[in-house]
DNA sequence: TGTACATCAGTGAACGCGCGTTCACTGATGTAC
DNA sequence: TGTACATCAGTGAACGCGCGTTCACTGATGTAC
């Protein structure tokens, strides 16, 4: 049986097309970061003319849109996993500051282990203003990973790990620091100029930085 | 006497295209981004054919990488006027750790003021590989606002404000949580999310965590 | 169970766009004598 | 002070590229009778 590389569709009607251009669309991203998200290359890749696409895709750009959705999904399933890798035992504080500094780690995993989907989830075509968009462009800040990452801050401060009026935009300042981070290790100058040794001293003193001011009591 | 706009140029010769050039440039970044500084457009917009450009700029990329510098430039002197403007005087201690939290401002003051030319200073193109350009590649960990952040964070140790353990890392911990949290203002969720209040308050917020992490005793 | 036919899911050629870059060129400038 | 001429700094047409999108089309599928 010819495999598809080969015989390049069984029948005509390829059967799961709109699966199969994303698929091939994320694995552009992962490779090549948003710029790489080219209509005319996801459907050569998948071995259909450029026009197929349009039977599942209104426009180039709402593929874009649905693969920046997958990427900003598997970016919350590395938080998850980091966080549901600490164990749940010793100290309740313990227990939420590590699983605090673990979705950190989560989203670092993520950013350095695909930058090309982690560029490609915070993506962000400016010049169009069309409110309608706007509305539509639901990223981090609405995602389950934001929720998570919010949820944990509130169980830190349950624990007596973190001065009350801190709590307020705690959110935002941690998330800052750790895709600052991410953002100048993946495609600034931080991973161009440092050594992977330097790059892990640097990276373990930004989270213990941002946990302790997140977590500091005074 | 008519203005260069009406009667396009005096002489045949331009006189100091290179200049004009670079302004146009610098003009289309600060208005549009990186991705808007287009060697034809530039050209256009100083009146002048596209080939003209060729006898001041190798290519379109030796002119975009003079744009990036002077837009590094910009953001140097944006922290060293916020820096400078802090008065010397009173307890030591305070004077450093102040000095330090106006060059997180100084450093968001240019990121909000001029969100094209801040994407501008650390636009990267990735898929060039070629070793010289990574050394040309100068970039913010080389320039004058870097050796700034690191001698202000040396006085702050110097003071006894920062434990001594503390100090290695510092730079590129702090430089993270702003840079994120610009990135995340000017081109990501957070700008087109937030009310200007709330921009505001957790500016505020995220400088004080990344100032209390820094400067933490214990 | 067969068959007519509407609908679905593809094709391939083409359009228009704007880009960076090259080419052969020409008008302006300045310098040697 | 004039003038020949090399050099400098522009021009405009053209090339090739790859993109998103539209168009008229056709082969495959499934459903009503």
């Amino acid at each position: 049986m010819g495999s598809p590389k080969t015989a390049p569709r069984a029948s005509y009607h390829h059967g799961d097309l709109r699966n199969a251009l994303m698929d091939s669309a994320v694995e552009l991203a992962r490779a090549g970061g948003p710029e790489a998200v080219v209509l005319r290359e996801v459907a050569r890749r998948v071995g259909v003319s450029a026009t197929a696409a349009y039977r599942h895709f209104s426009a180039a750009d709402e593929l874009f849109g649905e693969v920046k959705q997958a990427a900003l999904a598997r970016l919350a399933e590395s938080i998850e996993r980091a966080v549901g890798a600490v164990p749940d035992e010793g100290d309740p504080g313990d227990v939420a500051v590590a699983r605090l500094r673990a979705s950190a780690e989560g989203y670092l995993d993520f950013a350095f282990s695909e930058p090309g989907l982690f560029q490609t989830a915070f993506h962000h075509d400016d010049h169009k203003v069309d409110p309608a968009d706007a509305a539509d462009d639901m990223s981090f800040s609405d995602s389950a990973a934001f929720q998570t990452f919010s949820r944990l801050l509130d169980e830190v401060l349950a624990a007596g790990r973190m001065a009350p009026h801190c709590r307020a935009g705690a959110e935002v300042a941690g998330w800052s620091m750790v895709h600052g981070f991410a953002v100048l290790g993946t495609e600034g100058p931080l991973g161009r100029h440092l050594s992977p040794q330097m790059m892990a001293f640097v990276r373990q003193r930004t989270i213990d930085v941002v946990m302790r001011g997140l977590t500091a009591q005074d």
